[in-house]
DNA sequence: CTGAAAGCGCTTACAG
DNA sequence: CTGAAAGCGCTTACAG
């Protein structure tokens, strides 16, 4: 059963083509078509259930009018919420998404942005992997429009969105010291990635301004493959060599959650043993015993800036680089 | 910059497009290309970077290796992970996926699919919502593969992949039951869908074949826009008409967010005051003070058959459908 | 106001 | 073993 075409209604109404792709892309005016042919052309088209084929448009066009959103897990609650943002905002400008997760790994990367290429994507949205920084720069020399976002490459020009780590961290960190904690271990990822980098620099800079002695040997580094089992080990060979940390911050949500749940398993109770503090939220946070502080990253603005930079680049391939540091919100939770 | 095409390789090489296009199809055999030249095109593609363009593969040979993914909120944790599952399920038959989130809407779903259709997919996978009954019967006219997830629509034959909700949920409050609790309400969303209409027509046997009252007046269906709001009120009118209640039944994993929220507001102890099982799992289960039981669906499963089952209806038409049950277990968490 | 025609980048019989 | 050619479904100057 083959789909109608543009031809079939022209073959149907007796008129060219021309004028069908005309009158159907709403582009009487320019070309000039006749009132009553166009009436009589749309009603045909309808009559018919044509289906605009968007791939001979694109071969067409060179607009695929789709773009290739890489996160490292789709299953992340924190990538999932960015693709629902992304891909509402998406809609609006008239773009569908095409998505990949890249599990933090490059290899897997370059993969996905080679499948992306092949299908012609007007455009990428991308938290880009430790070590995709050539990727990143093929892309910039292909000339096609991207947009980091999470994370970007201080070493190479391009557009991002992320938020501002540092002073997230630095407040969170601030806010523990404030409230009265001396001993404050930060868990992060091992990772060279300016996010995670700037959320220890935040970490380590607060302890600082705080006169607390150098955080140094308080920060620990899990792999990110390993989460589960490391955050464990890690976090009991921690309070061992310091019985006295009385607060930790949690440099992702996935850190948190398996943060959180050592905690409950040898006991120590939030806020009386330990505080804790936690870069972005999550929904389990709602039924912890204990209200949690963390950092809110504002992920629908994030998508929206994302999308806009990305859109205007499509269009202009000569439009100004953007740089958007958004702002995250400390929300502090505290009952008692 | 233009982008390298077959002509280029061509030229450069001297021989025609269609010598290239057999070579790198890897259908030297078939069209009996000489041994010497394919090397040269191999290595010619290489040297000038050549990526296929699969925009003009589509248009010629009818398949976009697209498949279209449709579920009612990617930011919901269960679609997350089964949109995760899909990918990798769907990496495997060299398919990639454009997805959309339908918010339990026929409109929108209505114009995913109609969005999808255009870039043409080569089929769906699709979480159904209600009221969408003839976008899917229409698929079917148009013979247009598809496979449905989570929710079917019992008249109407099409291929599904869905978890025995029935026996799930049966198996579920029967397990209440067993452990003396004698009054079990059941927090549902208000729907005609299938899945959810058989979770609640397995808690109502499951009460009767436990000897317990009709449940009738215990299962309260709520708005899946209002959840947060609606999910309390209901709660809280429940425990004032039966103050006897002494567990709790949730039909899904945002209904399980809210519920527990709201027993925690209240303080309602689990399971001391009432005990709580529900349905899909969440990873705030982990950090919860007690320990909660929950019907786990084989997501990963789940998907996998999706995708296999998709794949053939694509590569023969005439395939036979599909229904597939898979069966849900009961997590029983308890330490006390 | 309308039509004939080229061409986007491929694949694939067909002919030799 | 290889090339010329048609055609997938569109868009868009160009000519009239």
């Amino acid at each position: 059963m083959k789909r109608v075409s543009i031809k079939d209604i022209a073959q149907a109404v007796g008129v060219s083509t021309a004028l069908v792709s005309y009158v159907l892309n709403n582009k009487e005016k320019e070309a000039r078509v006749g009132q009553k042919i166009a009436e009589v052309i749309r009603l045909k088209a309808k009559e018919l259930g044509y289906q605009p084929n968007q791939i001979a448009k694109s071969l067409k066009t060179g607009r695929s009018q789709t773009i290739g959103l890489i996160v490292a897990d789709i299953s992340n609650p924190f990538f999932a919420n960015i693709a629902r943002t992304i891909e509402d905002e998406a809609k609006k400008y008239n773009y569908t998404v095409i998505f990949g997760s890249s599990d933090e790994a490059a290899d897997k990367s370059q993969n996905l942005i080679n499948i992306l290429l092949e299908r012609q994507v007007d455009g990428f949205i991308i938290a880009p992997t430790e070590g995709s920084e050539e990727q990143i720069r093929s892309l910039q020399e292909q000339h096609i429009p991207f947009v980091l976002i999470d994370r970007y490459f201080p070493e190479i020009s391009t557009n991002f969105v992320v938020t501002n780590n540092y002073q997230a961290s630095y407040h969170a960190v601030k806010h523990l010291a404030r409230s009265g904690r001396r001993k404050i271990a930060m868990i992060a990822y091992k990772s060279g990635l300016v996010h995670m980098k700037e959320r220890e620099k935040g970490y380590l800079d607060a302890l600082a301004d705080s006169g607390m002695e150098s955080g140094q040997g308080l920060v620990k580094e899990i792999s990110y493959n390993f989460i589960q089992q490391e955050v464990g080990e890690v976090m009991g060979q921690l309070m061992k060599d310091h019985p006295d940390i009385d607060a930790f911050f949690f440099g992702s949500n996935a850190l948190s959650m398996g943060g959180l749940r050592f905690l409950n398993r040898n006991n120590y109770r939030i806020p009386d043993d330990v505080s804790v503090v936690c870069f972005d939220e999550s929904e389990a946070f709602d039924l912890f015993y204990a209200p949690l502080t963390f950092v809110n990253q504002p992920l629908l603005e994030m998508g929206k800036e994302a999308i806009r930079i990305l859109a205007g680049q499509i269009s202009d391939r000569a439009a100004a680089l953007e740089q958007v540091f958004v702002d995250s919100a400390l929300i502090v939770r505290t009952d008692k």
